[in-house]
RNA sequence: CGGGGCGUAGCUCAGUCUGGCUAGAGCAUCAGCUUUGGGAGCUGAGGGUCGUAGGUUCGAAUCCUGUCGCCCCGACCA
């Protein structure tokens, strides 16, 4: 370059920092900018290092309105997402350079598990997901809609379909088996309601992996690996998961565990053992009922005219709760009829409409309506199984907690009137009796050891024994030993990267942004100057190209702002190390070294300081 | 989908109840000067059809109706 003072010519008055600190785009076919200081020339590339002064983000002092978990606030206030409309955010620069390090993680972790990446279109043909009855099975979420020729098309909200598709595609014989196939990809859900920033959104990029195996003992063994994956991700990624079996839902699948992050403003509530020793989504978690056993007395009625709730019912008779029979009624369709769920449960006790609809095998049920209720002779409000005709679309289910238990109150389906010990074989029956009730806090683990607790949580991985749902569904088959078609049975596996972004801030950060983990920190070291003296400007250029040239990534805050504005900033960036380099210090030959997670700074000779960094950086 | 709240400058908000001059402040941005260790000071500048459509009125950010958007609680959540 002939000229190296080429444009900005800041300020007459200190011509000076033209001579330290120049910043013009280099050779514009590097992509990359040239400082200029009596050093000479320093190329910066951006996948390395950055100057503020050129950087595409934005600090805002005050936190937008609406924003209330920490990591909402700090990845709005940091520059790191900016939201567009509901549940639909851009990443900027800092904040893609976060998740790039968390796909470089994962990506590791896949490898490790002899993962095969690939990439599926997010555009499915609905024909793909009638395959597999999940067209049908899904509400709203699933965004459908017709291409320019009128082909009916949906943005896939999950991959199996696409993913069994490819495997049917290139799996024909049992020595291929197993393997797993995964991607980093959108997924669009159009979510009845996004919340909390990137915790709940209706765009996102997730990691799903999918395994095919010959048999289940294949599945389980690969099965614990991932889980052994997941738990290492978590950990490089700074949170400490809690796993919860949970609900495998719709998909029809056996097992499934979620990585739950305890916070208060989770969607997800957890039911924990005092021990330690127990731990489920509130959705199916199981307890021990505590009943006492009871020499069944005579069928008595009584009258309880306006009396419709267990409270009152209870109140009137002078009873607790627990000694009354709840009837709680649902409709749902089986087999294409429309049917009336008669759900018995102990007063006392909630009904789980996810354990109902598991042991239905059904995708909904609604609140059944009061005419409905009638046609099949039961009274709202009064009633109970006793004296119900027995009819094909009636299914009468009771908890553990009726069943086993006796001399309940429950009501007599006539207007008015409830029945005092009613017991379960005696005055009614059911094939269907099982575990319908929700579990809660204070309640007895399933071992009866110890207590259960309640906690909330955000989920941000899961892992799922599909079985065969898919494969099946979808015709994928191969070949055995024998030379017979075989269904190859599935695992799926799914982490959300910009949820695991804002679990990490709500797993590490102060009052004033994120302290990220070394792994994930969008760079290794801010570096900034403070006062413009040429040999501040100078040291600062020449530590950058140091470091960069050893390979780490720099952040270099050479704006023209007071110390103060610039120590905000750096807080909100949240980079682990801080390196401040001043007049003061200099003259000492010292930079100060600040951990973000520390709260003082101590002086390192400059000599020292690409060693320390180096300590500071083991992995590196 | 039910309940509640909010839409005024890039961000945070005042003004709306009780209609009335050219619609305001702080922060941010741009220019200049001063300043330089935890979000500086002074001077000046740019930036808003007050979400939108209609209505009432001599006159609407303000009152009425519709509509769109955003947030919170609940329902929902492979």
């Amino acid at each position: 370059m002939a000229n190296p003072y080429p444009t900005g010519w800041r300020s007459k008055s200190t011509p000076f920092l033209a001579k330290s600190l120049q910043v013009t785009p280099a050779d514009s076919h590097h992509g990359s900018w040239q400082l200029w200081g009596s050093l000479g020339t320093v190329r910066i590339f951006y996948h390395l290092a950055m100057i503020v002064s050129k950087y595409l983000l934005k600090t805002l002092r005050e936190s937008p309105s609406g924003a209330e978990l920490p990591s909402h606030i700090f990845l709005l206030r940091g520059g790191y997402v900016k939201q567009l409309a509901s549940g639909l955010y851009s990443i900027l620069p800092l904040g893609k350079r976060v998740l790039n390090k968390i796909e470089r993680i994962i990506r590791e972790e896949m490898d490790a598990v002899e993962g095969q990446e690939v990439d599926l279109p997010l555009v499915q043909p609905s024909e793909l997901w009638m395959e597999s009855g999940r067209y049908g099975a899904i509400g709203a979420e699933l965004l459908r809609f017709k291409d320019r020729s009128e082909h009916h098309m949906v943005l896939a909200m999950t991959h199996e379909e696409a993913i069994t598709d490819l495997a049917r595609y290139v799996l024909s014989s049992y020595k291929q088996l197993p393997f797993m196939i995964w991607q980093f990809k959108l997924k669009f859900r159009d979510e009845p309601r996004s919340r909390g920033g990137l915790v709940r959104v209706r765009e996102f990029v997730m990691k799903d992996a999918y395994s095919f195996h010959r048999n289940d003992q294949d599945l389980d063994a690969y099965y614990q690996r991932m889980y052994k994956a997941y738990e290492n991700i978590f950990q490089r990624v700074g949170i400490k998961p809690i796993v919860v079996k949970s609900d495998t839902g719709i998909m029809g699948g056996k097992i499934a565990h979620e990585f739950m992050l305890e916070s208060g403003y989770g969607e997800d509530y957890l039911i924990i053992s005092e021990d330690g020793s127990y731990s489920a989504n509130q959705e199916i978690a199981e307890f021990q009922r505590v009943h006492a056993k009871a020499v069944p007395l005579a069928l008595e009625k009584v009258a309880t005219p306006g009396k419709q709730t267990i409270e009152e019912v209870s109140t009137l008779l002078g009873i607790k709760p627990e000694q009354t029979m709840k009837a709680v009624m649902f409709e749902a369709e089986q087999d294409k009829r429309r049917c009336l769920v008669l759900a018995l449960i102990r007063g006392d006790l909630e009904v789980s409409d996810v354990k109902l609809r598991n042991y239905l095998k059904v995708p909904w049920l609604l609140p059944a309506a009061d005419d409905f209720i009638r046609s099949f002779g039961a009274v709202p409000g009064y009633a109970g199984p006793v004296g119900l005709k027995e009819r094909p679309d009636l299914l009468v289910l009771a908890d553990l907690s009726v069943s086993e238990a006796g001399n309940l109150v429950g009501g007599a389906n006539e207007e008015g009137f409830h029945y005092r010990h009613v017991n379960f074989l005696r005055d009614f029956q059911t094939p269907h009796c099982g575990d319908f009730a929700k579990a809660q806090a204070g309640y007895l683990a399933p071992d009866g050891k110890s207590v259960l607790r309640a906690v909330r949580g955000i989920e941000i991985g899961n892992i799922f024994k599909l079985g065969t749902k898919f494969t099946q569904s979808m015709n994928c088959a191969y070949l055995d030993e024998d030379g017979k078609h075989q269904t190859p049975t599935m695992g799926c596996y799914g982490i959300g990267l910009g949820r695991l972004m804002a679990a990490a801030i709500e797993t590490s950060h102060d009052e004033f942004g994120p302290i990220w983990p070394k792994e994930i920190a969008p760079f290794h070291v801010h570096l900034l100057n403070i006062g413009r003296e040429p040999e501040v400007m100078e040291t600062c250029a020449k530590l950058m190209s140091e470091w960069e040239a050893a390979g780490f990534e720099v952040l270099f805050d050479d704006r023209d702002e007071r110390p103060g504005v610039k120590f905000k900033d750096a807080d909100l960036w949240g980079i682990p190390l801080r390196l401040a380099v001043g007049k003061k210090g200099l003259a000492e030959g010292m930079v100060e070294w600040k951990p973000r997670r520390e709260k003082e700074f101590t002086k390192v000779p400059i000599g020292e300081l690409t060693s320390r960094l180096r300590e500071f950086y083991p992995d590196h």
